[in-house]
DNA sequence: AGCACGCCGACT
DNA sequence: GTCGGCGTGCTC
């Protein structure tokens, strides 16, 4: 009937870094549909996997033909367009963004045959108690895997092999393992709050209702979010769509598992870049055939091929884990926004401390602002009391004030726990020589090398640049004349060590020697009592919970006030909450010390009257002031090459380039490259320059014209686009 | 990202 | 003469 229609055009996108898509010929017979994975010749000798962005009817002319079906999940239409959503705002290739969704399973090797047995005969002439226990665990003729069965019964294998021999079981194949048992909606266990059930039928509805929404869903840690969200998960398993978490990359632990299993009787399906193999493979398949329900995931698990998507949660939206600096730059709690837009799903950002972006959109009711106001379990916020070190400046070689040091006495006095916070690795964050005054900075970034005295090495936290700590300065020559400028955690650990002999302290960071399992039984021990005075750096202020610490100190709540970051101050304000919100047990409230040269900052004077509140509408004032995101918009260029002086000529350069355009717009301000400094990360010299712009400005259009007008990049040199989070409604 | 082409210096 | 270093540009 329709033989013109086998005149056809694919047009596909290849997952490399290339924006346009290419054209094959479809040959006569081969059945596709758009967004199915597709094998094209590539190249003069080379094939490669892209996916049908579009099927057009067509003149063939000398088009390469597709050479098959390459199988996998289809892209659905949403999908495609939520990629080139993507691919446009990041202002990246769309080949880049398709491959971040089409990280190919590893070739595909045979389903491994698991071999399960079934009793069915009689037993066996010659009886042993060994084969009675098997025939007894395996009563009822059900099927069992020879693994399993043999565990159960307590035998080893060869006993089971032996009742095959004899005719007692049969030996079958078993049906491939269900990885992902459906989540059970009606599970619940647990009854809501008032606050937390009104909270809960808002999200219901929405999901119920099937159509696009944002809601902000705030508050306090202990007030129950996670429970809210579960019910709009459920709602969602009910309604036979899928669920997605998003959480930070720290978080997908298995506590959060067990949390979700208890309230739907199964784990999730868990995505993570670290999944891959059969594992990976198998999760594709269930997503796209829509028998995975639910997946809890780190970022990238937003460009997967779900089927049918119902719900998104972001939790923890304020976790800077969820910006993505390498390759496409994305922020994936502002990327699930646009998805949820793109699927008509609603879209749910949990947080205690929202980020001044969300509460802004919230405010201006661009997302539903739901407020769980009360802690569950009643339990009291610490008293935070600042130590003004103008006045009691701890002597010498020490960083622990007399009144914090009274303080962590009268704990362990007590026999309680205490938490030192100082968010500093390593021994000293400046090295110096006493002779000639040579500060020891790193050769690549012009940081300064940070002594770990542990390690007996100089370590640069840019770019992780090491030296032997050397004992004669490399300036002036002089022996033994070097001096550790500063505290970091292990300093104060010696400190600690010296004031409080015969305490156990731990010290935690993400330097602790002996990886993750030696660390998860230090946190058991610590858990259970087993330590008097634990001091970390901001590790200890997310994620993991001290139940017994009545007393928390800060050593120097500064750190990080006067950065050029324009999100410096919230988000010093967000870590000094959680850390000293760590004080405090069941039955008692705590008590945190914290140690300032600033007392009348804002940041500082908002943590100690424990109105957070006025601190972010400040905040919100000030970023409304300056012109700062959300009211304007922010962008960096990031240039990088492995040759230094090429990052920076071609930083330069860019930077002529903006003014040969004459785009001395008031709406736009180009800072660096003065302001900006050069760091080395994974072998790459890396130069940032910043631009402002007004928020009216379209500042990616801005950003492609002068990238397109502007010096190519000569060589080696890379030049990527970090646009700042934004709103999307 | 590959892969070819091309233009240079060092070798059988 | 040609082998191979890697800088540059293209892939329907």
């Amino acid at each position: 009937m329709a033989a013109i229609s086998a005149r056809r055009v694919a047009d596909v996108i290849i997952p490399l870094a290339l924006d346009t898509a290419y054209s094959y010929a479809v040959p006569a017979g081969m059945a596709l549909v758009p967004g199915e994975q597709v094998r094209v010749p590539f190249g003069p000798r080379r094939e490669a996997i892209g996916v049908v962005w579009a099927l057009r009817a067509g003149d063939p002319g000398n088009l390469k033909q597709v050479i098959e079906p390459a199988g996998g999940p289809v892209f659905s239409d949403d999908l495609r367009s939520f990629l080139d959503w993507v691919a446009r705002w990041t202002l990246a290739p769309r080949g880049s963004v398709l491959a971040m969704a089409l990280k190919r399973p590893d070739e595909e090797r045979g389903e491994a045959i698991r071999v399960g047995v079934r009793l069915i005969g009689p037993p066996p002439k010659r009886m042993t108690p060994a084969r009675t226990r098997v025939i007894t665990a395996a009563e009822g003729g059900l099927l069992f895997s020879k693994s399993d069965l043999a565990r159960t019964a307590g035998v080893s294998a060869g006993v089971i092999d032996g009742l095959v021999d004899e005719g007692t079981l049969e030996s079958c194949v078993m049906p491939p393992e269900n990885l992902f048992p459906p989540p059970d909606p009606d599970n619940a266990t647990t009854q809501l709050g008032p606050d937390q059930d009104a909270a809960a039928r808002s999200l219901r509805e929405a999901v119920a209702a099937q159509t696009n929404s944002a809601f902000l869903l705030e508050g306090v840690t202990g007030s129950g979010k996670t429970e809210v969200y579960f019910e709009a998960v459920a709602e969602s398993l009910r309604a036979g769509r899928q669920s997605l978490i998003l959480v930070p990359e720290i978080a997908l632990t298995a506590q959060f598992l067990d949390r979700f299993a208890m309230r739907f009787g199964v784990r999730p399906a868990v995505w993570h870049s670290g999944v891959t193999g059969r594992k990976r493979e198998k999760l594709y398949a269930g997503l796209a055939s829509g028998e995975v329900r639910a997946v809890a995931g780190a970022r990238s698990a937003l460009f997967l091929p779900y089927a049918d998507l119902g719900l998104i949660v972001v939790d923890e939206e304020h976790e800077a884990a969820y910006k993505q600096e390498d390759g496409v730059h994305y922020h994936a709690r502002d990327m699930a926004v646009v998805r949820g837009r793109i699927e008509g799903c609603p879209v749910v950002l949990a947080s205690a401390t929202p980020t001044i972006e969300t509460r802004v959109n919230a405010a201006q009711e661009r997302y539903r602002h739901l407020v769980l106001p009360e802690r569950f379990g009643g339990r009291t916020l610490p008293a935070i009391e600042a130590v003004d070190l103008r006045g009691a400046k701890p002597q010498g070689e020490s960083w622990i004030s007399p009144p914090l040091a009274t303080a962590i006495e009268e704990t362990l006095a007590r026999g309680e726990q205490a938490l030192i916070f100082l968010n500093r690795r390593g021994y000293a964050p400046l090295t110096l020589c006493r002779a000639c005054g040579h500060r020891y900075e790193c050769p690549n970034c012009s940081a300064w090398l940070v002594d770990h005295r542990f390690r007996r090495a100089l370590v640069c936290h840019h770019c992780g640049h090491v030296a032997r700590r050397p004992s004669v300065c490399e300036a002036c020559g002089t022996v033994d004349a070097l001096a550790a400028c500063g505290p970091g955690v292990e300093r104060i650990a010696e400190e600690v060590a010296t004031r409080f002999p015969g305490k156990r302290a731990i010290t935690l960071s993400s330097d602790f020697p002996g990886g993750t399992e030696r660390m998860r039984r230090e946190l058991a021990d610590i858990a259970e009592g087993k330590c008097d005075i634990v001091i970390g750096t901001q590790l200890v202020a997310k994620g993991h919970n001290f139940p017994g610490m009545t007393l928390v100190g800060v050593i120097d709540a500064d750190i990080g006030l006067s950065s050029g970051d324009p999100r410096a101050a919230e988000r010093t304000f967000q870590l000094l909450q959680q850390v000293t919100g760590r004080a405090g047990r069941g039955d008692r409230a705590g008590r945190a010390l914290v140690q300032t040269y600033q007392p009348n900052h804002p940041v500082i004077a908002a943590l100690i009257s424990g109105d957070a509140e006025r601190f972010y509408a400040q905040e919100t004032d000030n970023r409304r002031l300056a012109g700062l995101p959300p009211f304007g918009r922010l962008a960096s260029l990031i240039i990088s090459s492995r040759k230094r002086e090429e990052a920076e000529a071609h930083a330069r350069a860019l930077a002529r380039a903006a003014h040969a355009m004459d785009l001395r717009d008031p709406r736009l301000t180009l800072l660096g490259p003065a302001e900006a400094p050069i760091i080395l990360i994974r072998g790459r010299y890396r130069y940032r320059l910043l631009l402002k712009s007004a928020r009216e400005f379209d500042l990616q259009s801005f950003i492609r014209d002068w990238l397109a007008q502007g010096p190519k990049p000569r060589g080696d040199i890379r030049v990527q686009v970090d646009i700042d989070p934004q709103s999307f409604f």
